[in-house]
RNA sequence: GCGGGUGUAGCUCAGUGGUAGAGCGUCACGUUGCCAACGUGAAUGUCGUGGGUUCAAAUCCCAUCACCCGCUCCA
């Protein structure tokens, strides 16, 4: 272990090794591969599958106890990746997402292009400073002017001035505008769209009537759905919603290999509070979720709480307890940190939102006969993202060491470990193979477990080593005499003697399900 | 979206206009006595894709796709 300090991870190892032992692979990859989109192999299914029902179980089937000590009460919910298009312009996604929208680099604004207007100066040779504004802002308009006036030491009112749509500007000339509250030129970006929702049509017929788009996040399943878990479930606030499911961006840049993928899959807490309570339940949840990947693998050294900067916050959290993302340090983003899951604050917005473009308004707010109170929960949100989950895990797990055949292992917590065991005769003769098959078919029916029989047992080994096996179950010529087999420990590299009677027992402790 | 780089067998790569190769891996058979042993045999490629130049293209030209790096983006 000494010299392993040396040996950094790396990305480009990493994704070999994916490819190598069928963890993942890029979609469509016989007709060139397609950008942003990746399947997974036998073992990456296992791993991801692995992940998601352990959240699963910790989330809705036992979840974590609340501050009274008691378990905090969480239902699931499976819903639809189409919904009513109106779903998308309640929850904020559609809105200025339709058109093109500038950016302003200085002041991190962001403008329809066809909204602002840009004035020059008559007496100008084409090479100096525009100035743009909002069109029908009155004070924006104002202070173009006074900054034209100031520029050219002209009388922006009464001197001859251009007036130009943005959209009809060249590109080539954005370097001369000055942005509506920008103090210098060139900040402005080009026009672009910002529709990253992927759509489609419901039905035969493809026009906008019938445009529809595929979600871009889980959450608004779950909000729309919330009045009639209320209905149906005989919930009290505090209580969540958790749901797991594919959701989609058309990002403009896929990049670093999953981590940022067009289609992926999301594993999602709605938690409904009381407004009053909302600081104490959103540390409660980052803290929990904290611990939680801790719990299946992940070192306290590659993970990380960041807190959101007030300028961060998305528009649903602006005001109110925050955001906190928990962040993980891949190795292409070392030494630095990329998100995989957020815990934010999103207010009541959504459930109001969801009220008022459904148009049942205070109708829908929630009723506690108890106090005799009638409100919109706040929501705390953790969001977390099952491939990003994934994708920690192998990036934790891959060990390089010289010293062994493979030169890597995959480190797995036994919990998430794609196999949980190998079984293998020593050799393939002596009655070693029927022993073998007897064990592989006593533990098949509860673990993932695989048995090998071909080669010899040390290329055996080093297969299950880059499989992140934890554990090689062998038989040997000892076990015909007296039922025992040896147990490999895939980091120790050692060798227990077991009962064979014992091995399951064995796997149940280290396993831990 | 912009700039730069890369693309030959499952992997690592060689091949600069003239018959597509090596090592490893994979598969079969034999062997095997605890960490990718050995022997014999076998399969595997529209040289990323499409077009062009040429008697002839993996090789030269154009386009396109994918991946990597840096910007940009991430509601």
């Amino acid at each position: 272990m000494g010299d392993t300090g040396k040996l950094t991870k790396n990305m480009d190892d990493i994704v070999a090794l994916c490819r190598r032992r069928g963890f993942i692979w890029q979609s469509s990859e016989i007709y060139g591969g397609i950008n942003g989109f990746w399947d997974y192999g036998p073992l990456g299914a296992e791993l991801k599958r692995n992940l998601k029902n352990a959240w699963w179980h910790d989330i809705v089937r036992c979840p974590p106890l609340g501050p009274d000590g008691k378990p905090v009460r969480i239902v699931p919910l499976d819903t639809t990746i189409i919904m009513h298009p109106r779903v998308w312009e309640a929850s904020g996604h559609v809105a200025g997402f339709n058109d093109p929208m500038v950016d302003d680099k200085e002041t991190k604004h962001r403008y329809r292009a066809d909204h602002l207007l840009v004035l020059s100066y008559k007496g100008d040779d084409g090479s100096g400073e525009m100035f743009a504004f909002v069109e029908g802002d009155e004070e924006s308009e104002a202070k173009a002017r006074r900054k034209l006036s100031k520029r050219y030491r002209v009388d922006a009112s009464t001197t001859d001035v251009g007036v130009t749509p943005l959209p009809a500007i060249a590109t080539a000339d954005y370097a001369r505008i000055v942005g509506p509250d920008a103090t210098k030129p060139g900040t402005l970006t080009e026009p672009r769209q910002f529709n990253l929702m992927f759509d489609t049509y419901v039905g035969a017929i493809r026009d906008e009537d019938n445009r529809a788009y595929l979600r871009p996040e889980t959450a608004q399943g779950i909000f729309t759905q919330f009045w009639n878990v209320v209905d149906t479930q005989r919930v009290k606030v505090p209580f969540g919603i958790a749901q797991q499911g594919k959701a989609f961006r058309n990002e403009v840049t896929p990049r670093n290999f999953t981590f940022r993928s067009r289609e992926f899959e999301q594993m999602e807490i709605e938690f409904f509070i009381h407004p009053t309570e909302a600081a104490d339940w959103y540390e409660y949840w980052r803290d929990r979720r904290y611990q939680w990947w801790l719990s299946i693998g992940l070192s306290g050294a590659n993970l990380q709480l960041r807190a959101h900067s007030k300028d961060e916050l998305a528009h649903y959290a602006r005001e109110g307890a925050g955001t906190s993302d928990i962040e993980y340090r891949f190795p292409f983003t070392a030494p630095g940190f990329g998100e995989l899951e957020g815990v934010a604050h999103r207010s009541d917005y959504d459930l109001r939102q969801h009220a008022k473009y459904s148009g049942r308004g205070d109708r829908m707010m929630y009723f506690d006969q108890e106090k005799n109170e009638r409100y919109f929960p706040h929501v705390v949100e953790p969001s977390a993202g099952a491939d990003r989950g994934t994708l920690a895990l192998l990036c934790e797990a891959y060990t390089p060491d010289p010293s062994r055949p493979s030169q890597v292992y995959m480190k797995f917590h036994p919990r998430m470990a794609p196999i949980k065991a190998g079984i293998f005769p020593l050799v393939n003769k002596d009655g070693m193979p029927e022993v073998a098959e007897n064990l592989y078919n006593a533990l098949r029916t509860r673990y993932a477990v695989e048995l090998d029989v071909k080669q010899n047992i040390g290329k055996r080994y080093a297969r299950m080593d880059e499989a992140g096996t934890p554990f090689c179950i062998t038989i040997d010529g000892d076990t015909l005499k007296d039922q025992t087999v040896t147990i490999r420990d895939r980091d120790t590299l050692e060798q227990v003697r077991v009962n064979i009677g014992q091995v399951k027992a064995f796997l149940a402790d280290r396993i831990g399900e």
